[in-house]
RNA sequence: UACCCCUUCGCCAAGUGGCAAGGCAGCGGCCUUUGAAGCCGCCAUCCCAGGUUCGAAUCCUGGAGGGGUAGCCA
């Protein structure tokens, strides 16, 4: 069951407050992609507090994607974007796209050239930034600011028209060159752009800015609470500029939370194009980044993804998260889901010396102990069987419960299991145990005479299917910063952890061996995996591990 | 050095003037046919300095530290 009552936050503290002094009478909210990319966890989890804060308000969500740069845009990611948005769990209340707007927007523009609060700049883009002025300097007017409310009406009316080229002429809002605020100091709100549009087509060839373009759509779409990340703060008061000036009649408020990070990962886009074009990563949806593809194809679950977006919560300020909190919540959510079985990941044969030859019995074992309602399943024993190469020390350290020369175990669902012989190679190699069973320690019949410290998985040699496991690690060490590691991510690649893939041949239990893609398994005191949806055959099954158990023991 | 924002446990994060929630991580112990899970316990006086107040993490002033903003990107 999800956990859904998180903690509070200041923009559900505004809501609430909203809702109580009557200043909105309903939630609305909304997620706007531009579909320029693939969606990853920061964008998760912009969804979740979006949907779920409407939600939680009895209020609804749209899902509008902010098309308003046919440059950089494209229809396969307002098709991915709505696959994982689904994938995730919400369904939203409307879809729309900001184009669907553009002739709303143009009218307002209008509007404001009417009231003489924007005008036609004729400069160039270089004049235009050498004229804002700096950090610390105000700005110069144009020289075009003062031209007549008729002159811009007409040249913005040519520019829609496609009578000028791109770049030659803009429209900016007139407010104050010498604000404090740089956003204020008469922002471009249309560029001339002769580009096809994704949805638009070839319908226009002006385009409004986003912070023009966003107060409208949310003021159109009634949102009452439009969230976004804090860089937009300064962009908040143009924002309420745009929908008072337009007169607007619904009026939207524009709140700003920070963003989380996640220690050991890439997320920005360019980094991750860097690494799939390299050859580091195999895709986008690549189990070691943090894309919801990526995260899916890893077996993380939404349930998990969407407890651990809840309990990190939502504030003001940036941060960044220990991904253990993150894998946290994945093994919650699969601990009662995932079937329990055995996998040897890396085998070391074990021949059971007293065990009849050519005998195989099969052992009763619960699918999940802790669900009973998952039922039992049988698995095969017999005289040869592969247990964990680490589950073995010929010289064991101290507290080590494991197999050594002389020690007894149990095997999961088995016998206990007492190590006899050692069997090495030329090299000195340990190739292989001869050990001995009892045969009344059967699990169980409830055998008491005597106890183990240890009890290790196994799978039977014969019927054992061959698998590939695949085990991810870090990406990058914690502390690493993208935006630090040099123009196009060059050092990045020097910056990748060389064991954030490693590839192993191992065996599993044979009742499992008929898996789908994105089948989820736990492999007893290994961890959680799941089928690579991409690679994995029914005849060589491919294993991602997903998270692994944790561990108070290590040698 | 212009404007805006932020500063509570190792990491997220509640708290909105009345004696510091929770989660992750960590540390003990119990239990255990996963060294898992589970269970029990431990783990901060709130960036600094003044001030207001009977009382301040919460209000005020001044510092310090961190982040954001100068696209015809979003």
């Amino acid at each position: 069951m999800e956990n859904k009552s998180a903690a509070s936050n200041f923009i559900k503290t505004i809501m609430m407050d909203d809702l109580k002094e009557g200043r909105v009478t309903n939630v609305m909210t909304r997620f706007p992609p531009e579909p320029n990319g693939y969606l990853h966890i920061g964008h998760a989890r912009a969804i979740t507090i979006n949907f779920e804060l409407a939600d939680e308000f009895g209020g609804k969500t749209n899902l509008r994607f902010d098309d308003t740069n046919p440059l950089k845009e494209d229809v396969e990611f307002v098709k991915s974007i709505q696959e994982d948005i689904k994938w995730l769990g919400f369904e939203w209340d409307g879809l729309y796209f900001a184009s669907d707007y553009f002739e709303e927007m143009y009218n307002r523009a209008l509007v404001l050239i009417k009231k003489g609060l924007a005008y036609v700049d004729d400069q160039s883009a270089d004049a235009i930034r050498e004229t804002r002025g700096t950090l610390t300097q105000p700005g110069k007017e144009s020289p075009f600011r003062s031209r007549t409310i008729e002159e811009n009406l007409d040249l913005f009316t040519r520019m829609r028209a496609g009578e000028f080229k791109d770049g030659e002429r803009v429209l900016r809002a007139k407010i104050d060159m010498a604000s404090p605020n740089i956003n204020m100091r008469d922002p471009v709100i249309f560029r001339i752009s002769h580009t096809h549009h994704h949805n638009t087509g070839d319908k226009w060839c002006i385009y409004p800015m986003y912070a023009f373009a966003h107060p409208l759509e949310d003021s159109i779409e009634g949102v009452t609470h439009s969230l976004c990340s804090l860089e937009f703060e300064d962009q908040r008061p143009f924002y309420d500029w745009v929908i008072r000036e337009t007169e607007m009649p619904h009026v939207s408020r524009q709140y700003e939370f920070g963003k989380l990070k996640i220690a050991g990962t890439i997320m920005g886009k360019r980094y991750i194009k860097r690494l799939v074009e390299t050859g580091v990563l195999d895709g986008w949806n690549d189990p070691r980044v943090f894309t919801i593809s990526g995260m899916r194809r890893r077996g993380f679950t939404p349930e998990g993804i969407k407890s651990f977006i809840r309990e990190a919560g939502v504030s003001k300020s940036n941060g960044t998260v220990d991904p253990r909190m993150l894998e946290h919540f994945i093994r919650e959510d699969l601990k009662l889901k995932a079937p329990r079985t055995m996998g040897v990941l890396k085998p070391l044969k074990v021949v059971i010396t007293n065990y009849p030859e050519g005998q195989v019995e099969m052992l009763d074992a619960e699918v999940n102990a802790e669900v009973p309602e998952m039922g039992m399943r049988k698995i095969p024993f017999s005289r040869e069987i592969y247990i964990e190469q680490d589950d073995f020390m010929e010289n064991p350290v101290p507290k080590y419960h494991r197999l050594f020369p002389g020690n007894e175990v149990r095997l999961k669902h088995a016998y206990f299991i007492k190590c006899e012989e050692v069997v090495k190679d030329e090299a000195g190699n340990v190739v292989e145990l001869r050990c001995t069973y009892d045969p009344e320690t059967k699990s169980g019949t409830g055998f008491t005479g005597r106890k183990v410290k240890g009890t290790i998985h196994w799978v039977e040699a014969t019927s054992a299917v061959p698998v590939e496991f695949r085990l991810y690690d870090q990406l990058v060490a914690d502390k690493t910063d993208e935006e630090e590691e040099g123009e196009g991510g060059d050092d990045l690649l020097s910056a990748i952890n060389p064991k954030s893939l490693e590839i192993v041949q191992g065996f599993i239990d044979p009742g499992i061996k008929d898996v789908q893609p994105e089948d989820k398994f736990q492999f007893f005191r290994h961890g959680y995996f799941c089928v690579d949806s991409q690679t994995s055959t029914p005849d060589k099954p491919v294993f991602n591990l997903t998270v692994s158990l944790k561990s108070s023991f290590s040698v």
